[in-house]
DNA sequence: GAGTTTGAAACT
DNA sequence: CAGTTTCAAACTC
């Protein structure tokens, strides 16, 4: 844990990006010496440098411990400064030994917390690594599971194979297992459909199994207009969501589901999903009211607890009551736990289906990003 | 459990 | 790039 950044050549994971190169003759000898010469090509997206809306000043120094990442690369020290990221907070130890995707260590998913803020790490762009899926809330939906407590699903995907992105395994990079799927092509059996779905995803895409939430950059603190993200909602949707209906206060929302506030990135309409908005808090409240309840009866059902998981001895409505806190718990803590009382019931009933919202752009972000 | 709603992904 | 269709998850009844 001393140096997570410091990343062993092999630590790539298997590897999307890989094979998608090494199936196209005519790039893969580009990619190869490109990777050589730089160990950070194709260049992450850092958020630091996708911010494009706002310019900000260059980063000062954040009070918290902070790791360097290392210059591999001369080309990039001629134009980078040493760069400084967030302090992680429980990076497993580096990877020495490759395996396939699908068997990630059960130790990686049981010892980081969903809404663990992630750095970002220098690696290859096009790779997929299990880390992110471990790191990342909205990454951790493939079917596999060797981890009972896990949260992950079971798809149930019909029509598409699991060969494209609409199913979650196939998203996240897993193979499906255990799912409820049909005509599945997500597995072993089927690698080379598989693999060329990737490459077709990949070649719509080239970010396509990147994780979708990013960091905050380490100067945002600093700067007023990330101040909406300050606290424990950190990070932020690299393409944002696109919500019309939801408010982004439902888990149809990416942002909502993740745990995180929407961005300048989003193009949502009626977003509520920004930290002053009251519905929001409201809606945080009561899932933390919820979690609280729940862990109350998950107490007085220890039996069930090794069994299949924190929750199984919850009956339907408790279980549904945890998936939600599940889905907004994390590190909330500016919302308040013993009130869920104001709640009120037009939180909990759907959105008016027509003419009762204003089609205009709001801005979900409140005054942050004016 | 069936039907509806929703928004991302895919397609045109 | 915008509009439409497809898809599966989320949600409601």
């Amino acid at each position: 844990m001393d140096n997570p950044l410091n990343l062993p050549p092999g630590s790539v994971r298997s590897n999307f990006g890989s094979a998608f190169y090494a199936r196209k003759p005519g790039s893969a000898p580009t990619a190869a010496s490109l990777s050589h010469a730089l160990p950070l090509w194709p260049p992450v997206p850092w958020p630091t440098l996708m911010v494009g809306k706002h310019h900000m000043p260059f980063p000062t120094q954040p009070a918290a411990k902070k790791l360097q990442v290392r210059r591999l690369s001369p080309v990039l020290s001629q134009d980078l400064p040493l760069l400084e990221a967030l302090q992680v907070a429980e990076l497993p130890p580096p990877r020495v030994q490759l395996r396939p995707l699908q068997q990630a260590p059960p130790v990686l998913k049981q010892s980081l917390p969903k809404t663990e803020v992630p750095v970002v790490l220098p690696m290859r762009a096009t790779s997929v690594d299990v880390r992110w899926n471990a790191r990342y809330p909205w990454n951790e939906t493939s079917c596999e599971s060797t981890d009972r407590t896990s949260t992950r699903k079971q798809c149930k995907c019909k029509n598409s194979k699991c060969l494209k992105k609409y199913c979650e395994c196939f998203a996240s990079g897993g193979y499906c297992n255990d799912c409820n799927c049909k005509n599945c092509y997500n597995n072993v059996g089927h690698e080379a459909a598989r693999q060329d779905a990737i490459d077709a995803a990949m070649e719509r895409n080239p970010m396509a199994f990147m994780p979708k939430i990013g960091n905050i950059p380490p100067h945002a603190a600093q700067n007023r207009e990330f101040k909406v993200a300050e606290g424990p909602l950190v990070g932020k949707h690299m393409k944002g969501c696109h919500c019309k209906r939801s408010e982004c206060l439902k888990r149809y929302c990416e942002c909502f589901r993740s745990n995180i506030l929407c961005s300048e990135n989003c193009k949502c309409m009626d977003c509520k999903n920004y930290e002053s908005n009251e519905d929001r808090k409201a809606i945080r409240r009561i899932t933390r009211h919820q979690q609280h309840l729940v862990y109350a009866h998950h107490m007085q059902n220890p039996a069930a607890m090794g069994i299949t998981g924190p929750y199984a001895a919850l009956s339907p409505a408790a279980e549904k009551l945890s998936n939600l806190a599940v889905a907004s718990s994390g590190r909330d803590q500016l919302i308040s736990n013993n009130d869920s009382s104001q709640v009120t019931s037009s939180l909990l009933t759907p959105v008016p289906r027509e003419g009762t919202k204003s089609a205009v752009k709001v801005e979900p972000h409140g005054v942050a990003y004016r």
